[in-house]
RNA sequence: CGCCGAACAGUGGACA
């Protein structure tokens, strides 16, 4: 059983869901009852490649044969509906989990606070992340990356900047990524001098910025006109060996 | 057979 999961996941990772199918199909002829990982790791593959209703098949299958879903099952179909556009579903499956008296942890969380940003509802986005700390969830940096890039885009940046000054208050600091993410939105809502000392503040960390950062910067300033800037940026860059594609 | 552990799920940047 063990050997199958095994095999199951391998073709999960390399995203060959005929086999993954077939292997798990297998399972039953050698009289394994797949157990809840085999169940997850097949209800992934299905999920990856899009194939949402036959993961509904699944699912209604294993609850028949009284396999109990985890919560990373729910996880993984609730991600699935988020991805899909499906939220409604998605919020609908979480209260369906908690009913069953699962209570969703960190990783349910952050993908349902990622379909709410992504469904652009920034409002549930924001109870939810609430309601997550009053459950005693305390959101990683994971989650904060997700919620934040979320805010950004959805120009909500002040809400974003006070998330990261709780989130640096918690002793995390962000990844180049999600600093790219702010810089970029504050040069879109025309806030050039906010970005910049976001900016500034990167190199003092020492944190080497790359191509896209240098690119968001670049772009940024002669959109506000200010080309010396763009072009002392254009240096710094090549100084620094970042080459310019 | 029971217990314990392990193995499954989450975010991600400009232009395109």
């Amino acid at each position: 059983s063990d050997a199958f999961l095994v095999l199951i996941l391998c073709y999960s990772k390399m995203g060959n869901v005929d086999m993954a199918v077939e292997t798990f199909g297998k399972m039953r002829e050698f009289n394994c009852e797949p157990d809840v990982y085999a169940y997850n790791a097949i209800l992934y593959v299905m999920v990856q490649k899009q194939l949402f209703l036959l993961a509904l098949g699944v699912y209604n299958q294993m609850l028949k044969f009284n396999c109990s879903p985890n919560l990373a099952t729910y996880s993984i179909l609730i991600d699935g509906l988020c991805k899909t556009g499906q939220i409604e579903d998605a919020l609908q499956l979480f209260d369906e989990m908690t009913e069953r008296g699962i209570s969703p942890n960190n990783i349910t969380y952050t993908i349902v606070l990622s379909g709410l940003c992504h469904a652009k509802r920034f409002y549930d986005a924001q109870s939810l992340l609430n309601k997550m700390s009053s459950n005693g969830c305390d959101p990683d940096t994971i989650t904060y990356n997700a919620v934040l890039a979320g805010f950004c885009k959805l120009d909500r940046i002040d809400e974003a900047l006070m998330l990261l000054s709780s989130f640096e208050g918690r002793g995390y600091a962000l990844e180049l990524n999600s600093y790219s993410c702010l810089i970029d939105c504050l040069f879109r809502a025309g806030r050039f001098d906010e970005a910049n000392k976001w900016f500034c503040k990167l190199i003092r960390d020492n944190i080497s910025p790359d191509l896209v950062l240098y690119t968001i910067m670049i772009r940024g300033f002669c959109q506000a006109k200010r080309v010396e800037d763009a072009l002392k940026l254009f240096r710094q860059m090549t100084d620094r060996g970042v080459i310019p594609d």
